[in-house]
DNA sequence: TAGTGGTCTAGACCACTTT
DNA sequence: AAGTGGTCTAGACCACTAG
Protein backbone atom coordinates (compact mmCIF):
# COMPACT_ATOMS: atom_id res chain seq x y z
CA UNK A 1 0.00 0.00 0.00
CA UNK A 2 1.83 2.90 -1.46
CA UNK A 3 1.45 6.03 0.88
CA UNK A 4 -0.75 8.64 -0.04
CA UNK A 5 2.75 11.22 -0.08
CA UNK A 6 3.97 8.74 -2.75
CA UNK A 7 0.69 8.72 -4.94
CA UNK A 8 -0.38 12.55 -4.49
CA UNK A 9 3.08 14.66 -3.41
CA UNK A 10 2.82 17.41 -1.29
CA UNK A 11 1.98 21.12 -1.67
CA UNK A 12 3.86 23.86 -2.95
CA UNK A 13 3.55 26.79 -0.58
CA UNK A 14 4.96 28.93 -2.96
CA UNK A 15 2.94 28.50 -6.11
CA UNK A 16 0.60 30.86 -6.85
CA UNK A 17 -1.82 28.44 -8.02
CA UNK A 18 -4.88 27.90 -5.38
CA UNK A 19 -4.11 24.95 -3.03
CA UNK A 20 -7.79 23.71 -4.02
CA UNK A 21 -6.67 23.56 -7.52
CA UNK A 22 -3.62 22.42 -6.51
CA UNK A 23 -4.76 19.25 -4.61
CA UNK A 24 -7.15 18.38 -7.62
CA UNK A 25 -4.01 18.76 -10.34
CA UNK A 26 -2.66 15.90 -7.73
CA UNK A 27 -5.34 13.66 -8.17
CA UNK A 28 -6.25 14.20 -11.83
CA UNK A 29 -2.45 13.22 -12.50
CA UNK A 30 -2.61 9.96 -10.06
CA UNK A 31 -5.59 8.96 -12.22
CA UNK A 32 -4.33 9.86 -16.05
CA UNK A 33 -1.20 8.06 -14.61
CA UNK A 34 -3.30 5.00 -13.79
CA UNK A 35 -2.57 5.36 -9.78
CA UNK A 36 -6.32 4.77 -9.30
CA UNK A 37 -8.07 3.37 -12.31
CA UNK A 38 -11.64 3.33 -13.06
CA UNK A 39 -14.49 2.92 -10.61
CA UNK A 40 -11.91 3.04 -7.59
CA UNK A 41 -12.29 5.12 -5.27
CA UNK A 42 -10.45 8.15 -4.27
CA UNK A 43 -9.19 9.18 -0.68
CA UNK A 44 -12.22 10.08 1.63
CA UNK A 45 -12.20 13.70 2.46
CA UNK A 46 -11.05 13.28 5.77
CA UNK A 47 -7.57 11.53 4.56
CA UNK A 48 -7.17 14.17 2.17
CA UNK A 49 -7.50 16.67 5.30
CA UNK A 50 -5.11 14.97 6.59
CA UNK A 51 -2.61 14.68 4.33
CA UNK A 52 -2.34 17.75 2.62
CA UNK A 53 -3.43 19.87 6.21
CA UNK A 54 -6.01 22.24 5.08
CA UNK A 55 -9.60 22.44 6.33
CA UNK A 56 -12.12 20.67 4.25
CA UNK A 57 -13.92 22.90 2.13
CA UNK A 58 -10.33 22.88 0.06
CA UNK A 59 -10.60 19.46 -0.03
CA UNK A 60 -14.29 19.61 -1.14
CA UNK A 61 -13.61 22.68 -3.16
CA UNK A 62 -10.75 20.12 -5.50
CA UNK A 63 -12.99 17.04 -5.34
CA UNK A 64 -16.03 19.41 -6.75
CA UNK A 65 -13.75 20.81 -10.01
CA UNK A 66 -12.86 17.01 -10.55
CA UNK A 67 -16.75 16.45 -10.51
CA UNK A 68 -17.28 18.77 -12.94
CA UNK A 69 -14.31 17.95 -15.33
CA UNK A 70 -16.37 15.05 -15.82
CA UNK A 71 -13.28 12.57 -14.41
CA UNK A 72 -14.75 11.43 -10.63
CA UNK A 73 -18.36 11.42 -9.30
CA UNK A 74 -19.49 11.06 -5.24
CA UNK A 75 -21.36 8.91 -3.52
CA UNK A 76 -23.66 10.06 -0.72
CA UNK A 77 -21.95 7.54 2.40
CA UNK A 78 -19.71 5.61 0.32
CA UNK A 79 -16.75 7.99 -1.19
CA UNK A 80 -15.65 9.62 -4.34
CA UNK A 81 -14.56 7.47 -6.99
CA UNK A 82 -12.90 7.45 -10.36
CA UNK A 83 -15.84 7.44 -12.82
CA UNK A 84 -16.40 4.30 -14.61
CA UNK A 85 -16.57 4.57 -18.50
CA UNK A 86 -19.84 3.53 -19.55
CA UNK A 87 -19.70 1.52 -22.89
CA UNK A 88 -20.56 3.26 -25.53
CA UNK A 89 -23.46 2.89 -28.72
CA UNK A 90 -22.20 3.77 -31.75
CA UNK A 91 -24.68 5.78 -33.73
CA UNK A 92 -23.99 4.84 -37.52
CA UNK A 93 -25.41 7.00 -40.25
CA UNK A 94 -27.02 4.79 -42.16
CA UNK A 95 -28.91 3.18 -39.26
CA UNK A 96 -32.13 4.51 -40.39
CA UNK A 97 -31.66 2.72 -43.70
CA UNK A 98 -34.51 1.25 -45.71
CA UNK A 99 -33.09 -1.91 -45.23
CA UNK A 100 -32.68 -1.70 -41.51
CA UNK A 101 -36.34 -1.69 -41.38
CA UNK A 102 -37.09 -5.11 -42.63
CA UNK A 103 -36.53 -6.88 -39.45
CA UNK A 104 -39.48 -7.19 -36.75
CA UNK A 105 -37.94 -5.72 -34.01
CA UNK A 106 -36.98 -1.88 -33.30
CA UNK A 107 -33.30 -1.03 -34.02
CA UNK A 108 -32.66 0.09 -30.62
CA UNK A 109 -33.30 -3.40 -29.39
CA UNK A 110 -31.62 -5.47 -32.21
CA UNK A 111 -28.66 -3.50 -31.91
CA UNK A 112 -28.15 -3.69 -27.82
CA UNK A 113 -28.87 -7.45 -28.23
CA UNK A 114 -26.20 -7.85 -30.56
CA UNK A 115 -23.63 -5.87 -28.50
CA UNK A 116 -24.57 -7.86 -25.75
CA UNK A 117 -26.57 -4.89 -23.57
CA UNK A 118 -30.31 -5.60 -21.76
CA UNK A 119 -32.13 -3.04 -23.96
CA UNK A 120 -35.04 -1.51 -22.41
CA UNK A 121 -37.63 0.93 -23.44
CA UNK A 122 -40.04 3.31 -21.35
CA UNK A 123 -41.97 5.82 -20.91
CA UNK A 124 -43.94 5.55 -23.55
CA UNK A 125 -46.52 8.42 -23.97
CA UNK A 126 -48.42 9.37 -26.93
CA UNK A 127 -49.97 12.67 -27.18
CA UNK A 128 -51.65 15.23 -29.65
CA UNK A 129 -50.52 18.63 -29.17
CA UNK A 130 -49.74 22.35 -29.81
CA UNK A 131 -45.93 22.34 -31.61
CA UNK A 132 -43.36 25.03 -29.91
CA UNK A 133 -42.10 27.07 -32.60
CA UNK A 134 -38.99 25.54 -33.13
CA UNK A 135 -40.76 22.07 -34.44
CA UNK A 136 -43.72 23.75 -36.20
CA UNK A 137 -41.12 25.87 -38.02
CA UNK A 138 -39.41 22.67 -39.09
CA UNK A 139 -43.12 20.78 -39.67
CA UNK A 140 -44.29 23.21 -42.07
CA UNK A 141 -46.41 24.91 -39.45
CA UNK A 142 -49.24 22.57 -38.86
CA UNK A 143 -51.65 23.36 -35.94
CA UNK A 144 -50.92 20.28 -34.20
CA UNK A 145 -48.95 17.59 -33.93
CA UNK A 146 -48.69 14.01 -32.61
CA UNK A 147 -45.68 13.25 -30.35
CA UNK A 148 -44.10 9.85 -29.19
CA UNK A 149 -42.17 10.46 -26.47
CA UNK A 150 -39.38 7.36 -24.78
CA UNK A 151 -37.12 7.03 -22.96
CA UNK A 152 -34.10 4.33 -23.46
CA UNK A 153 -31.86 2.07 -21.11
CA UNK A 154 -28.81 0.17 -21.33
CA UNK A 155 -28.67 -2.63 -19.01
CA UNK A 156 -30.97 -0.61 -16.75
CA UNK A 157 -29.50 3.10 -17.28
CA UNK A 158 -31.13 5.52 -19.38
CA UNK A 159 -29.43 7.02 -21.93
CA UNK A 160 -31.69 8.55 -24.28
CA UNK A 161 -34.62 10.72 -24.41
CA UNK A 162 -36.90 11.16 -27.41
CA UNK A 163 -39.17 12.63 -28.60
CA UNK A 164 -41.18 12.26 -32.55
CA UNK A 165 -43.15 14.61 -33.90
CA UNK A 166 -45.63 13.95 -36.87
CA UNK A 167 -48.04 16.55 -38.47
CA UNK A 168 -51.43 15.60 -36.90
CA UNK A 169 -53.17 15.05 -40.05
CA UNK A 170 -51.04 12.44 -41.40
CA UNK A 171 -50.54 10.11 -38.58
CA UNK A 172 -54.32 10.70 -36.64
CA UNK A 173 -56.14 7.41 -36.97
CA UNK A 174 -53.04 5.75 -38.32
CA UNK A 175 -50.86 2.85 -36.67
CA UNK A 176 -48.23 5.56 -35.65
CA UNK A 177 -50.88 6.88 -33.38
CA UNK A 178 -50.85 3.57 -31.44
CA UNK A 179 -48.26 3.20 -28.87
CA UNK A 180 -46.40 0.21 -31.02
CA UNK A 181 -46.55 1.29 -34.57
CA UNK A 182 -45.79 -1.88 -35.69
CA UNK A 183 -42.99 -3.47 -37.35
CA UNK A 184 -40.18 -1.20 -38.69
CA UNK A 185 -41.17 1.60 -36.78
CA UNK A 186 -43.30 4.57 -38.00
CA UNK A 187 -40.99 4.73 -40.65
CA UNK A 188 -41.89 1.89 -42.15
CA UNK A 189 -45.39 3.03 -41.10
CA UNK A 190 -44.97 6.30 -43.55
CA UNK A 191 -43.67 4.95 -46.27
CA UNK A 192 -46.75 2.41 -46.58
CA UNK A 193 -48.82 4.92 -46.26
CA UNK A 194 -47.11 6.55 -49.14
CA UNK A 195 -44.71 8.70 -47.90
CA UNK A 196 -41.56 7.25 -49.59
CA UNK A 197 -38.68 8.90 -47.22
CA UNK A 198 -35.62 10.79 -49.37
CA UNK A 199 -33.34 11.83 -46.60
CA UNK A 200 -33.13 13.12 -43.13
CA UNK A 201 -31.38 15.84 -41.68
CA UNK A 202 -29.58 15.74 -38.51
CA UNK A 203 -28.44 19.21 -36.40
CA UNK A 204 -26.33 18.18 -33.64
CA UNK A 205 -25.87 19.96 -30.57
CA UNK A 206 -24.11 19.53 -27.02
CA UNK A 207 -24.21 21.48 -23.92
CA UNK A 208 -25.06 20.39 -20.09
CA UNK A 209 -28.23 19.03 -19.28
CA UNK A 210 -31.02 21.16 -17.43
CA UNK A 211 -32.15 19.65 -14.12
CA UNK A 212 -35.38 17.89 -15.68
CA UNK A 213 -32.38 16.42 -17.98
CA UNK A 214 -30.49 15.17 -14.88
CA UNK A 215 -33.22 13.64 -13.05
CA UNK A 216 -35.00 11.85 -16.34
CA UNK A 217 -30.96 10.65 -17.69
CA UNK A 218 -29.46 9.96 -14.12
CA UNK A 219 -26.81 11.81 -14.93
CA UNK A 220 -23.65 12.39 -13.19
CA UNK A 221 -22.39 15.81 -13.00
CA UNK A 222 -19.63 16.60 -15.34
CA UNK A 223 -21.49 14.48 -18.00
CA UNK A 224 -22.84 16.99 -20.92
CA UNK A 225 -26.09 15.77 -23.14
CA UNK A 226 -26.08 15.50 -27.24
CA UNK A 227 -28.95 17.05 -28.78
CA UNK A 228 -29.74 15.98 -31.76
CA UNK A 229 -32.65 16.92 -34.08
CA UNK A 230 -33.89 14.50 -36.97
CA UNK A 231 -35.95 15.78 -40.05
CA UNK A 232 -37.10 13.05 -42.46
CA UNK A 233 -38.13 14.51 -45.83
CA UNK A 234 -40.25 12.70 -48.10
CA UNK A 235 -39.75 12.28 -51.81
CA UNK A 236 -42.24 15.24 -52.51
CA UNK A 237 -39.64 17.27 -49.92
CA UNK A 238 -42.44 17.70 -47.43
CA UNK A 239 -40.98 17.29 -43.86
CA UNK A 240 -42.87 14.13 -42.29
CA UNK A 241 -41.28 13.82 -39.04
CA UNK A 242 -39.07 15.45 -36.24
CA UNK A 243 -37.22 13.49 -33.63
CA UNK A 244 -35.67 15.23 -30.87
CA UNK A 245 -33.44 13.49 -28.53
CA UNK A 246 -30.97 14.18 -25.96
CA UNK A 247 -28.62 11.44 -25.24
CA UNK A 248 -26.17 10.88 -22.35
CA UNK A 249 -22.87 12.25 -23.63
CA UNK A 250 -20.74 9.91 -21.96
CA UNK A 251 -22.78 7.25 -23.84
CA UNK A 252 -22.69 7.64 -27.23
CA UNK A 253 -20.54 8.19 -30.16
CA UNK A 254 -22.34 9.53 -33.80
CA UNK A 255 -20.54 8.36 -36.45
CA UNK A 256 -21.21 9.63 -40.12
CA UNK A 257 -20.03 8.67 -43.44
CA UNK A 258 -19.50 12.09 -46.14
CA UNK A 259 -19.25 11.58 -50.00
CA UNK A 260 -16.32 13.91 -50.94
CA UNK A 261 -18.20 15.25 -54.56
CA UNK B 1 -37.01 48.86 -9.62
CA UNK B 2 -38.58 45.50 -8.46
CA UNK B 3 -37.75 44.27 -5.59
CA UNK B 4 -35.73 40.91 -5.39
CA UNK B 5 -38.69 39.10 -3.37
CA UNK B 6 -40.42 39.79 -6.23
CA UNK B 7 -38.10 38.39 -8.65
CA UNK B 8 -36.75 35.52 -6.91
CA UNK B 9 -39.72 34.80 -3.87
CA UNK B 10 -38.56 33.44 -0.55
CA UNK B 11 -36.93 29.99 0.80
CA UNK B 12 -39.48 27.47 1.58
CA UNK B 13 -37.80 26.71 5.64
CA UNK B 14 -40.36 23.01 5.23
CA UNK B 15 -38.88 22.17 1.85
CA UNK B 16 -36.63 18.99 2.22
CA UNK B 17 -34.76 20.59 -0.95
CA UNK B 18 -31.66 22.25 0.12
CA UNK B 19 -31.26 25.70 0.56
CA UNK B 20 -28.50 26.49 -2.13
CA UNK B 21 -30.62 24.28 -4.50
CA UNK B 22 -33.63 26.69 -3.47
CA UNK B 23 -31.80 29.53 -4.43
CA UNK B 24 -30.62 28.36 -7.56
CA UNK B 25 -33.84 27.63 -8.47
CA UNK B 26 -35.04 30.65 -7.51
CA UNK B 27 -32.41 32.08 -10.37
CA UNK B 28 -32.81 30.08 -12.63
CA UNK B 29 -36.65 30.49 -13.04
CA UNK B 30 -36.09 34.25 -12.86
CA UNK B 31 -33.65 33.69 -15.90
CA UNK B 32 -36.17 31.36 -17.85
CA UNK B 33 -39.00 34.31 -17.05
CA UNK B 34 -36.45 36.45 -19.03
CA UNK B 35 -36.00 38.49 -15.48
CA UNK B 36 -32.73 38.19 -16.26
CA UNK B 37 -31.51 38.74 -20.07
CA UNK B 38 -28.38 37.45 -21.83
CA UNK B 39 -25.42 39.33 -19.94
CA UNK B 40 -27.27 40.78 -17.16
CA UNK B 41 -25.85 40.81 -14.04
CA UNK B 42 -27.05 38.52 -11.08
CA UNK B 43 -27.80 40.12 -7.61
CA UNK B 44 -24.30 39.85 -5.73
CA UNK B 45 -23.37 37.45 -3.37
CA UNK B 46 -23.95 40.30 -0.42
CA UNK B 47 -27.68 40.77 -1.88
CA UNK B 48 -28.73 37.38 -1.77
CA UNK B 49 -26.79 36.43 1.35
CA UNK B 50 -29.13 39.84 2.63
CA UNK B 51 -32.29 38.56 0.87
CA UNK B 52 -32.42 34.92 1.64
CA UNK B 53 -30.87 35.33 4.99
CA UNK B 54 -27.95 32.81 4.67
CA UNK B 55 -24.44 32.59 4.84
CA UNK B 56 -22.32 33.36 2.01
CA UNK B 57 -20.91 29.91 0.88
CA UNK B 58 -24.90 29.01 0.68
CA UNK B 59 -24.87 31.29 -1.83
CA UNK B 60 -22.12 31.13 -3.55
CA UNK B 61 -22.88 27.22 -3.40
CA UNK B 62 -26.01 27.94 -5.62
CA UNK B 63 -24.48 30.40 -7.91
CA UNK B 64 -21.70 27.95 -8.67
CA UNK B 65 -24.46 25.15 -9.87
CA UNK B 66 -25.74 27.81 -12.14
CA UNK B 67 -22.31 27.71 -13.73
CA UNK B 68 -21.73 24.06 -13.74
CA UNK B 69 -25.42 24.25 -16.10
CA UNK B 70 -23.69 26.73 -18.21
CA UNK B 71 -26.68 29.34 -17.26
CA UNK B 72 -24.20 31.79 -15.67
CA UNK B 73 -20.62 32.82 -15.65
CA UNK B 74 -18.95 34.77 -12.85
CA UNK B 75 -16.23 37.64 -13.81
CA UNK B 76 -13.57 38.63 -10.63
CA UNK B 77 -14.29 41.86 -9.51
CA UNK B 78 -17.25 42.71 -11.49
CA UNK B 79 -20.20 40.17 -11.03
CA UNK B 80 -22.44 36.87 -11.71
CA UNK B 81 -23.94 37.37 -15.32
CA UNK B 82 -26.19 35.47 -17.46
CA UNK B 83 -23.89 33.47 -19.88
CA UNK B 84 -24.46 35.43 -23.39
CA UNK B 85 -25.20 32.83 -25.77
CA UNK B 86 -22.36 33.43 -28.80
CA UNK B 87 -23.19 33.02 -32.38
CA UNK B 88 -23.40 29.81 -33.59
CA UNK B 89 -21.70 28.56 -36.34
CA UNK B 90 -23.10 26.16 -38.48
CA UNK B 91 -20.62 23.31 -39.65
CA UNK B 92 -22.87 21.73 -43.07
CA UNK B 93 -21.82 18.33 -43.82
CA UNK B 94 -21.22 19.19 -47.02
CA UNK B 95 -18.27 21.51 -46.36
CA UNK B 96 -15.63 19.47 -47.81
CA UNK B 97 -17.51 18.80 -50.96
CA UNK B 98 -15.04 19.22 -53.87
CA UNK B 99 -16.70 22.06 -55.41
CA UNK B 100 -15.99 24.54 -52.23
CA UNK B 101 -12.55 24.07 -53.05
CA UNK B 102 -12.31 25.65 -56.01
CA UNK B 103 -11.96 29.14 -54.37
CA UNK B 104 -8.61 30.44 -53.07
CA UNK B 105 -9.23 31.22 -49.60
CA UNK B 106 -9.94 28.68 -46.39
CA UNK B 107 -13.29 27.35 -45.89
CA UNK B 108 -12.95 28.96 -42.71
CA UNK B 109 -12.09 32.09 -43.72
CA UNK B 110 -14.94 32.33 -46.33
CA UNK B 111 -17.70 31.16 -43.77
CA UNK B 112 -16.82 33.26 -41.41
CA UNK B 113 -16.25 36.47 -43.65
CA UNK B 114 -20.15 35.65 -45.49
CA UNK B 115 -21.25 35.45 -41.83
CA UNK B 116 -19.94 39.01 -40.80
CA UNK B 117 -17.51 37.60 -38.35
CA UNK B 118 -14.09 38.38 -38.03
CA UNK B 119 -11.96 34.80 -38.64
CA UNK B 120 -8.21 34.48 -37.08
CA UNK B 121 -6.34 30.98 -37.45
CA UNK B 122 -3.19 30.85 -35.13
CA UNK B 123 -0.63 28.59 -33.89
CA UNK B 124 -0.07 27.21 -36.48
CA UNK B 125 2.46 24.38 -36.28
CA UNK B 126 3.51 21.91 -39.05
CA UNK B 127 5.68 18.91 -37.45
CA UNK B 128 6.47 15.42 -38.20
CA UNK B 129 5.83 12.91 -35.15
CA UNK B 130 5.48 9.22 -33.92
CA UNK B 131 1.75 8.70 -33.88
CA UNK B 132 -0.51 7.95 -30.93
CA UNK B 133 -2.05 4.67 -31.16
CA UNK B 134 -5.57 5.93 -31.82
CA UNK B 135 -4.09 8.04 -34.93
CA UNK B 136 -2.24 5.08 -36.13
CA UNK B 137 -4.57 2.66 -36.21
CA UNK B 138 -6.72 5.32 -38.52
CA UNK B 139 -4.04 5.50 -41.06
CA UNK B 140 -2.64 2.64 -41.29
CA UNK B 141 -0.04 2.60 -38.83
CA UNK B 142 2.61 4.41 -40.36
CA UNK B 143 5.71 4.74 -38.15
CA UNK B 144 5.56 8.52 -38.45
CA UNK B 145 2.95 11.25 -39.37
CA UNK B 146 3.28 15.11 -40.25
CA UNK B 147 0.51 16.65 -38.02
CA UNK B 148 -1.00 20.57 -38.83
CA UNK B 149 -1.78 22.01 -36.02
CA UNK B 150 -3.89 25.59 -35.80
CA UNK B 151 -6.50 27.73 -33.99
CA UNK B 152 -9.50 29.24 -34.89
CA UNK B 153 -11.10 31.88 -33.86
CA UNK B 154 -14.01 34.19 -34.38
CA UNK B 155 -14.09 37.61 -33.51
CA UNK B 156 -11.25 37.14 -31.05
CA UNK B 157 -13.05 34.86 -29.41
CA UNK B 158 -11.32 30.99 -29.81
CA UNK B 159 -14.01 28.35 -31.07
CA UNK B 160 -11.61 25.54 -32.57
CA UNK B 161 -8.70 23.51 -32.02
CA UNK B 162 -7.67 21.18 -34.81
CA UNK B 163 -5.53 18.92 -35.87
CA UNK B 164 -4.42 17.30 -39.11
CA UNK B 165 -2.39 13.89 -39.36
CA UNK B 166 -1.27 12.44 -42.76
CA UNK B 167 0.96 9.65 -43.51
CA UNK B 168 5.05 10.87 -43.41
CA UNK B 169 5.50 9.18 -46.77
CA UNK B 170 2.29 10.32 -48.43
CA UNK B 171 3.54 14.34 -47.16
CA UNK B 172 6.82 14.66 -47.09
CA UNK B 173 8.50 17.24 -49.44
CA UNK B 174 4.97 18.11 -50.64
CA UNK B 175 2.91 21.76 -50.35
CA UNK B 176 1.39 19.60 -47.38
CA UNK B 177 4.27 20.04 -45.38
CA UNK B 178 4.20 24.07 -45.89
CA UNK B 179 3.05 26.25 -42.97
CA UNK B 180 0.08 27.18 -45.81
CA UNK B 181 -0.30 24.72 -48.31
CA UNK B 182 -1.55 26.96 -50.65
CA UNK B 183 -5.45 27.31 -52.16
CA UNK B 184 -8.05 24.68 -51.19
CA UNK B 185 -5.92 23.49 -48.52
CA UNK B 186 -4.12 19.97 -48.09
CA UNK B 187 -7.19 18.39 -49.77
CA UNK B 188 -6.74 20.13 -53.16
CA UNK B 189 -3.03 19.56 -52.40
CA UNK B 190 -3.77 15.27 -51.75
CA UNK B 191 -6.03 15.48 -54.89
CA UNK B 192 -3.63 16.84 -56.67
CA UNK B 193 -1.15 14.20 -55.97
CA UNK B 194 -3.24 11.92 -57.49
CA UNK B 195 -5.20 10.57 -53.90
CA UNK B 196 -8.73 11.26 -55.41
CA UNK B 197 -10.75 11.54 -52.35
CA UNK B 198 -13.79 9.26 -52.18
CA UNK B 199 -15.38 9.85 -48.57
CA UNK B 200 -15.02 11.03 -45.37
CA UNK B 201 -15.66 9.46 -41.49
CA UNK B 202 -16.67 11.04 -38.95
CA UNK B 203 -16.72 10.28 -35.16
CA UNK B 204 -18.28 12.89 -32.90
CA UNK B 205 -18.42 13.01 -28.77
CA UNK B 206 -19.16 15.38 -26.58
CA UNK B 207 -17.40 16.05 -23.10
CA UNK B 208 -16.19 18.11 -20.20
CA UNK B 209 -12.87 19.36 -21.26
CA UNK B 210 -9.57 19.08 -20.30
CA UNK B 211 -7.78 22.18 -18.17
CA UNK B 212 -5.51 22.29 -21.20
CA UNK B 213 -8.82 22.59 -23.49
CA UNK B 214 -10.25 24.83 -21.06
CA UNK B 215 -7.32 27.39 -21.35
CA UNK B 216 -6.80 26.76 -25.43
CA UNK B 217 -10.50 27.50 -25.99
CA UNK B 218 -11.11 30.36 -23.18
CA UNK B 219 -14.26 28.05 -22.04
CA UNK B 220 -16.03 29.25 -19.30
CA UNK B 221 -17.44 26.30 -16.97
CA UNK B 222 -20.49 24.61 -17.74
CA UNK B 223 -19.09 24.68 -21.43
CA UNK B 224 -18.41 21.01 -23.16
CA UNK B 225 -16.50 20.47 -26.13
CA UNK B 226 -17.66 18.66 -29.16
CA UNK B 227 -15.11 16.34 -30.20
CA UNK B 228 -15.13 15.91 -33.77
CA UNK B 229 -12.51 12.68 -35.66
CA UNK B 230 -12.60 13.09 -39.50
CA UNK B 231 -10.77 10.27 -41.18
CA UNK B 232 -10.30 10.93 -45.38
CA UNK B 233 -10.06 8.07 -47.88
CA UNK B 234 -9.03 8.01 -51.55
CA UNK B 235 -10.89 6.21 -54.08
CA UNK B 236 -8.05 3.10 -53.30
CA UNK B 237 -9.34 3.07 -50.25
CA UNK B 238 -6.74 4.25 -48.32
CA UNK B 239 -6.86 6.78 -45.56
CA UNK B 240 -4.72 9.50 -46.18
CA UNK B 241 -5.37 12.12 -43.46
CA UNK B 242 -6.98 11.80 -40.15
CA UNK B 243 -8.52 15.31 -38.45
CA UNK B 244 -8.51 15.71 -34.59
CA UNK B 245 -11.30 18.63 -33.89
CA UNK B 246 -11.77 19.82 -30.15
CA UNK B 247 -14.58 22.69 -30.65
CA UNK B 248 -15.98 24.92 -28.09
CA UNK B 249 -19.75 22.99 -27.47
CA UNK B 250 -21.29 26.30 -27.25
CA UNK B 251 -20.31 28.45 -30.91
CA UNK B 252 -21.19 25.41 -32.85
CA UNK B 253 -23.95 23.43 -34.26
CA UNK B 254 -22.99 20.01 -36.92
CA UNK B 255 -25.32 19.56 -39.73
CA UNK B 256 -25.73 16.28 -42.02
CA UNK B 257 -28.27 15.16 -43.90
CA UNK B 258 -28.52 11.72 -44.57
CA UNK B 259 -29.91 9.77 -47.27
CA UNK B 260 -32.84 7.59 -46.72
CA UNK B 261 -32.08 4.49 -48.81
C1' DT C 1 -21.56 2.19 15.28
C1' DA C 2 -18.12 4.21 12.48
C1' DG C 3 -17.06 6.23 8.27
C1' DT C 4 -18.51 8.62 4.36
C1' DG C 5 -20.14 12.69 1.83
C1' DG C 6 -23.97 16.81 2.05
C1' DT C 7 -25.24 21.09 3.98
C1' DC C 8 -24.54 25.25 6.52
C1' DT C 9 -22.50 28.91 9.54
C1' DA C 10 -19.54 33.02 10.62
C1' DG C 11 -16.00 34.62 10.10
C1' DA C 12 -11.12 36.16 7.59
C1' DC C 13 -8.04 37.91 4.04
C1' DC C 14 -7.05 38.41 -0.83
C1' DA C 15 -7.38 39.92 -5.91
C1' DC C 16 -9.75 42.29 -9.32
C1' DT C 17 -12.73 46.13 -11.10
C1' DT C 18 -14.81 50.46 -10.87
C1' DT C 19 -15.38 55.15 -9.27
C1' DA D 1 -12.16 53.60 -1.40
C1' DA D 2 -15.88 50.64 -2.15
C1' DG D 3 -17.79 46.70 -4.19
C1' DT D 4 -17.18 42.45 -6.33
C1' DG D 5 -15.93 37.51 -6.50
C1' DG D 6 -11.85 33.96 -4.97
C1' DT D 7 -9.83 31.38 -1.38
C1' DC D 8 -9.53 29.42 3.12
C1' DT D 9 -10.47 28.21 8.06
C1' DA D 10 -12.74 25.65 11.97
C1' DG D 11 -16.19 24.30 13.33
C1' DA D 12 -21.38 22.03 13.40
C1' DC D 13 -25.11 18.82 12.35
C1' DC D 14 -27.25 15.79 9.01
C1' DA D 15 -28.09 11.68 5.72
C1' DC D 16 -26.47 7.70 3.74
C1' DT D 17 -23.75 3.21 3.68
C1' DA D 18 -21.41 -0.37 5.62
C1' DG D 19 -20.03 -4.00 8.90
Amino acid sequence: MPSLTSVLGVLDPTSDRAVFRQIADALREAIDKGRFREGDKLPSETELVDHFGVSRMTVRNALSLLQQEGLAVSEHGKGVFVRPRPPVRRLASDRFARRHREQGKAAFTVEAEAAGSRPEVDNLEVKEERPSQDISARLGSPRKVLARRRRYLLDGRPVEFATSYLPLDLARNTPIAQPNPGPGGIYARLEEMGHRLDHFDEEIRARMPSPAEVRTLQLASGVPVIHLVRTAFDAEGRAVEVCDTVMAADAYVLAYQLPAN
